[in-house]
DNA sequence: CGGTTTTGACCAGCGC
DNA sequence: GCGCTGGTCAAAACCG
């Protein structure tokens, strides 16, 4: 089955590119991110389970990895060509266009939604989705040409976790990745 | 002034 | 065909 990881951070990344203090504060490493197949769910259901919905991605997304972190994350899930490499295609691509896209998912603790991962993002799009008190937020890589898209939900079973999913692959390296 | 966010409208897919 | 839902568009507002 499919499954998905996620290239390890680089170590000397978190170089405080800007002053922001809140972004600093990072505090974990994505190198134990692995993206499991599907019998991985360990941590519960949530990505098939949340909707008997319309175009979920329970096919053709993979297991999410908890990362505990106390404040704002950064991360960066590659440097040399910024990809969130995966491993195995996504067949059940019911992405009407037929675009080979990669999705991760990320399932963090985090009490800020949106986490600094080294790319630049537009937010586009705001949905409350069914059987969630919370908003779905939709972003673009602002880098011309990238099309890969985000989006970030709060996990409806334990609002301390964020649900972070990429879709597509950065042809670009990260802005901030040295 | 340029880029980003906001937000309602629009569209497509799916189940009934 | 209709309604529901998720995803996207785009114009206006906002912000540095």
């Amino acid at each position: 089955m499919d499954y998905y990881y996620v290239n390890p951070i680089s170590p000397n990344y978190y170089g405080a590119h800007d002053d922001d203090s809140a972004m600093n504060s990072m505090s974990f490493m994505i190198s134990d991110f692995l993206m499991a197949d599907d019998d991985d769910h360990s941590n519960q259901d949530q990505c098939g389970s949340q909707s008997q919905s319309t175009t979920d991605e329970s096919s053709e997304m993979a297991a999410f990895s908890d990362v505990t972190t106390t404040q704002a994350h950064r991360f960066n899930n590659n440097n040399n060509n910024g990809e969130a490499s995966r491993k195995c295609k996504n067949n059940g691509s019911k992405r009407s266009k037929g675009e080979v896209n990669s999705r991760v998912a990320f399932r963090t603790k985090s009490e800020i939604d949106v986490m600094d991962d080294g790319y630049k993002w537009r937010k586009y799009g705001k949905k409350s989705v069914k059987n969630t008190p919370y908003l779905r937020n939709y972003y673009k890589c602002s880098s011309e040409g990238c099309s890969v898209k985000k989006r970030v939900e709060r996990d409806r079973d334990d609002s301390s976790y964020v649900i972070t999913t990429y879709e597509g692959i950065h042809n670009h390296a990260s802005p901030f990745a040295y």
